[in-house]
DNA sequence: GTCCAGGTCGCCT
DNA sequence: AGGCGACATGGA
């Protein structure tokens, strides 16, 4: 991997297992738009960002400075050997050699944790897309003005400050629905206790899941996208209907309950749960398996 | 119209 | 511990 800046751009060069559109699309985030081929634009951490990836190159528009590029070489972990990781699983499991192979291009963005939060807690029981609409809503009605590409307006994803104020009614103006108090309940627990990346620091992964889940609205599955997506639990495997079908179908052949997938993960993929997770949820629906057709 | 969606809660046995 | 309906909203 090199860094090259020059006139108001960043260029990453021969970057290893990573694509860009599936890194977006894998489902691990929400706020992104498909501009091109391989273009997108995101907003994160408090700002715009237009990229484009052009073979192994990535491209970040109006990024300037080690500072900028860092951090957002930071935000798609491309210092993270994905061979590694990707050879540890297939060793491990053969199962997973389709979906590492067709997904190869995923990594796990290392986001802001109140983000990954109250996103989830919005996903439960709701269609990406659907997730994607409410989250932008919550975003122009309470985030940050940052930018503006194409005639669309983009807000940040709103700080805890900026959203103490919102009440139950503003959430579900946003169509959120019944998780609306859940919200309200998450907010006021992450602004009162300070909770943040720092409270969950040096905890082990089951106290740090457990402290998750006393925020109402939160369970075991959105418990372990926050570990995952948000604070760095690279071991932490959600299980939601998508993995529920599709490994009961590969390693059970029958339905398999949560618990039993849980002690499969933790017996295969070890530390590396979260990226098996992520392989074989974006593969599995992407192309159905375990799927009723109607 | 019916069913289901990156689930969780509350209440039941 | 495990089963089951309710919960808003929108798309298939």
């Amino acid at each position: 991997m090199e860094i090259i800046s020059d006139n108001n751009n960043t260029v990453i060069k021969n970057i290893d297992d990573f694509d860009l559109g599936q890194t977006l699309e894998c489902g691990q985030c929400f706020r992104y738009d498909k501009i091109g081929d391989k273009e997108y634009i995101l907003a994160a951490k408090g700002k715009l960002l237009h990229a484009r990836q052009e073979g192994v190159d990535l491209i970040l528009f109006g990024v300037e400075g080690k500072t900028q590029a860092n951090d957002w070489i930071d935000y798609f972990d491309l210092r993270r050997d994905y061979g590694k990781i990707k050879r540890y699983l297939l060793n491990r499991d053969e199962e997973l050699r389709e979906a590492i192979r067709t997904k190869h291009g995923v990594r796990i963005l290392n986001q802001e944790f109140h983000e990954v939060l109250l996103s989830f807690i919005i996903s439960q029981n709701k269609q990406i897309p659907h997730i994607r609409q409410i989250v932008r809503a919550i975003s122009d009605k309470f985030g940050t003005f940052i930018g503006e590409i194409n005639g669309i307006k983009y807000h940040s994803f709103p700080s805890v400050n900026q959203l103490v104020s919102a009440k139950e009614e503003d959430f579900r103006n946003c169509k959120t629905g019944f998780r609306a108090p859940y919200l309200c309940d998450a907010v006021s627990r992450l602004h009162q206790e300070q909770l943040d990346v720092e409270s969950f620091k040096g905890l082990k992964e089951e106290e740090a899941r457990q402290k998750l889940m006393e925020i109402k609205g939160v369970g075991e599955k959105i418990a372990n996208c926050v570990l995952l997506f948000g604070l760095g639990y690279r071991s932490a495997f959600p299980i939601d209907v998508w993995i529920k079908r599709i490994m009961g179908e590969v390693y059970f052949g029958r339905e398999a309950s949560p618990a039993e997938i849980q002690k499969l993960a933790e017996e295969r993929f070890g530390e590396y749960g979260g990226y098996a997770q992520q392989y074989i949820f974006y593969y599995g629906r992407d192309n159905k398996i375990g799927k009723k057709t109607r």
